[in-house]
DNA sequence: CCCTTCATATATAGGCCCGATATATCGTTC
DNA sequence: GAACGATATATCGGGCCTATATATGAAGGG
């Protein structure tokens, strides 16, 4: 699924610019399981608009660049709707934490629990940020939120219970250099 | 973390192809927290040669293209071990099935639970796969094994418990075209 | 009161990476 | 015997992220 996709997904909850697309996944509603930057996202909004997908009106500002306001047309909505019914990819995990933890036994002691520490800092605050629904969620994010809230929590306990297998076999402090 | 680290990991277990590497992507230890594919492997592998951080000693083979089995030196050890010590990027995780889940309202019912059965099918077989522990895997690889075993676990359980939720908000099945 | 930082807002270039494809052969299954 | 999957390397096209450029107002700290 591609960033156009996820672009008419994320103006079907209203009209947005791309700046406050980009918002979407960096702190928004989409930020706990998908991404796209600014340099796929702007492409991306010409294209859609090239193919009548969405419509684009400028709203001039005094000494701003001109806000591009994006609406979904019928024709973006039946494009969504048909790639929804489309086979979509597998969810996809990516840690470069775990990748690292394949190697504790060459790693300083020190070194693996501040991995860790980092790991369990990073994902108290997702569900800390996760943890108070917000006002306009849909449904749909409500489920995502949730979800999101019982892997995080499920992650944090295990991370908490069995660290001290990494942490053992990782190479003791050195004392000298 | 670029596929070039990847590689450097992948040979700290012992020297492999570029096809052996492939593998533990695609089923092997790395599986499930990483991926890289042959349009990076081959050239990182190109590129890690030229640096002198692997060393490749060609076995021909007949009727079949040259083996090229690739080693970690004693500079790509310390290159991995550098690289360790670095900031890691944050667990990432891409979910095209949760971002469905936010039109759930839009889908008909049937597509809903076709895409949840789906998901529950793929993550039970991943916790099959995972529940077996391999007699060669080092801690590193236990732990990380029984890490995903615990999320996956978790999310089977929210899913089973929860889905629900998403069904009852799509839409009721059409009795007419 | 100034300076830095952050938020608003769009856009592109460089480089990395995935997916598909090409090539070649053998073993297994239908 | 046909089709498929495994073994084995390699490249190309296109998509995407990171960093950067540009411009300004608001807010906060010293």
């Amino acid at each position: 699924m591609q960033v156009t996709t996820l672009c008419l997904g994320a103006l079907v909850f209203g009209e947005a610019t791309g700046y406050e697309i980009n918002k979407m996944f960096e702190d928004g509603p989409f930020s706990h399981f998908l991404d796209a930057s600014y340099g796929s996202i702007y492409p991306a909004l010409t294209r859609l608009t090239d193919e009548g997908l969405v419509t684009c009106k400028a709203e001039p500002q005094e000494k701003r660049p001109d806000k591009k306001v994006y609406s979904l047309t019928e024709k973006g909505r039946r494009s969504l709707g048909e790639a929804l019914q489309q086979t979509l990819a597998p969810d996809k995990f990516r840690s470069e934490f775990l990748f690292a933890v394949l190697f504790a036994h060459l790693l300083p002691r020190s070194r693996v629990r501040t991995l860790v520490d980092q790991r369990l800092a990073a994902m108290k605050e997702k569900v800390e940020q996760m943890t108070d629904p917000d006002e306009d969620d849909t449904p749909g994010m409500d489920f995502a939120r949730q979800y999101g809230l019982a892997v995080y929590t499920a992650s944090i306990d295990f991370l908490e219970n069995n660290r001290h297998l990494i942490e053992e076999i990782a190479t003791e402090e050195e004392v000298h250099v």
